[in-house]
DNA sequence: CTCTGCATTGACAGCGCTGTCATGATGCGC
DNA sequence: GCGCATCATGACAGCGCTGTCAATGCAGAG
């Protein structure tokens, strides 16, 4: 039923190694013979078995998606286009979530375990670390003593040589800010995430620096600390409504938090965008649910699962590579003229 | 480095044989034998090589997980259900999405090629089919041709003796619709989802036995089709809340729809719940986003994940098994007496 | 005391492929 | 024409494990 490479080899009148040299596209074989190998594959519908391949190789073609659970879009979104990369490359893409135990820094330990118990039987030839795993030391450490190599996506700090991909936070998040006061806001409030994820202080940075290169003043009670949950958007957004004298647009952390600011404007009859814009972040499904439909960031989440599959097949050790990805300012009707 | 089954069978004082037969958990092997290999596998920190293990025994360890693309929450819980069965046995999830591609009918057949390409290489032990998928003859076809146990999670038709996995859509919805009823509403009104999926028809038959059963009228007018998406909620509710003796209660087959609903009353000044009940489907996080929060019907999405898996991997051909997992009924403030 | 049957163990081959190295074929410069 | 470099190909072993089957030991039956 099955044909193996045997069968191609006998077929095509070569051995075994020359059809093997074929298709794993090796040099040196004739023009002529790569040609009629390739037909004999073709018409025996022959498909290398991975598991022979891997224990002959030791690779696996098998690579590891890590992540928590921040939010199921981004993680469907990495690993669809983590596996886009894989299929062009004949690689497989497995997930495995780990469970970042709560507070309890005693047990950041199991995490590491968690990480060992997960790849140690499966010898993947590489691992996509999303945020904030990627910042997490114990899994990085269990990583490396696995000898896997991986790319962490949109980390905090840097990885030594390791090659990473990112987004322009601070960047993206400078152009929003730049686009309301181009629309003549002055009083520009600001929610802040949570603070654990490494991407909210580079938002607020790129605040910061727009606002400071328009010689704004960035008043302490403008800034509020949400955690990206929607709730804590509905609080700051109910502090910043009550100020005596209130801001004329609000940017926040991430969409969730600014739908709430939505909720909360039209619950006290602010009208957005005439009296307040609203900007937010990510570009979740969200963003277009809510009216009216949210001014956001769109970030190049497939494409960074993408990148980071693609370095870690290409097994280029090109060092020291930092792949940063464009992001989009998607303006919707959230926001408008003062 | 990395320890082999010869290193603990030649530390352990027995034959590779042996090991194996005790990481696999065979029989007859002496209780003391079987304890020290234990004991040296665990010092070496001894994990069997997946390639070899499947080269040999012409099984992988690796569950495939074919979606489309419903919604990525919904992915999300399936992968999670079925990653957390993998890791109980061993196992590892390989995740694969297809491209149902467009309206044109003549590309199904790629689909079954997609299916193939996919897997040919990768010999998974089994696969679970999400819907819609899994009600689509090519990719079951393909399936079979490539002798790939799969269990489809919810599929609208039976599937031959193969074990399926889903929820009782027709019940779900039966009960909320009581629910609405012994609030005291008698004029109900019904969004249907998308006529392609098969849960949308169960969950108006719901909607029907239960009208049917308190002898309550549903009016023609009182119905519309929706396809799951929130303009389409916003389109119906629009309708049904223009109309001269508008509904009391809404239910909506999804969560996003009625939360449409939700967003179009607000914005007519209908009170909710006050004046009108809105009962939405899934319990996505949506759900609690809005205001009110919407009462839904939560479905055990992980659970049915869960279960698939298991299925897979228990090889106890337990024919013609339809393993029905329950839902729950969620009130929230969306839904008052009337 | 011997024989049968079962529990326990091990020897061995081989899963399907690739790495290494050897071999043959071809071309080039002197 | 000879020697050597280069290309093209194949023989063979073995990756780490499990299936098969045979061997061993030991109990209880006869």
């Amino acid at each position: 039923m099955k044909s193996t490479i045997h069968d191609v080899a006998k077929k095509a009148g070569v051995s075994m190694k020359t059809v093997s040299r074929v298709l794993n596209k090796e040099p040196n074989v004739a023009a002529k013979t790569k040609e009629r190998v390739l037909a004999v594959a073709k018409e025996l519908r022959y498909a290398p078995s991975l598991a022979a391949r891997g224990l002959a190789s030791s690779k696996s073609y098998l690579i590891a998606l890590l992540y928590d659970n921040p939010s199921p879009s981004y993680i469907a979104n990495i690993q669809k286009g983590a596996i886009q990369a894989c299929r062009e490359r004949g690689y497989h893409l497995v997930a495995e979530p780990l469970q970042i135990e709560g507070a309890e820094p005693a047990l950041s330990g199991d995490l590491s375990a968690e990480v060992e118990r997960a790849l140690e039987r499966l010898p993947v030839d590489g691992a996509i670390l999303t945020p904030p795993l990627c910042d997490k030391g114990s899994v990085v450490q269990a990583l490396q003593r696995l000898g896997i190599p991986y790319v962490p996506v949109a980390p905090s700090t840097s990885h030594g040589d390791m090659p990473i991909v990112q987004m322009d936070d601070v960047k993206a998040a400078k152009e929003m800010t730049q686009y309301l006061i181009s629309l003549g806001h002055k009083k520009i409030a600001f929610i802040k995430g949570d603070a654990a994820h490494s991407a909210s202080p580079r938002r607020f940075e790129g605040f910061r620096e727009a606002m400071r290169k328009a010689e704004l003043e960035i008043r302490p009670d403008y800034v509020c600390q949400g955690d990206y949950h929607f709730r804590s958007g509905t609080a700051a957004a109910e502090a910043l409504l009550a100020l005596e004298d209130p801001p004329s647009a609000i940017f926040a952390s991430n969409d969730d938090m600014a739908a709430a600011v939505l909720a909360v404007a039209n619950r006290l009859g602010v009208a957005v965008p005439q009296q307040l814009s609203v900007g937010g972040f990510d570009d979740t499904p969200l963003a277009r649910i809510v009216w009216p439909q949210l001014t956001t960031v769109r970030q190049p989440i497939q494409e960074l699962g993408y990148a980071a599959a693609k370095l870690l097949m290409s097994s280029e050790t090109s060092e020291e590579v930092v792949k940063t990805l464009d992001h989009d300012l998607i303006v919707r009707g959230s926001t408008g003229p003062l």
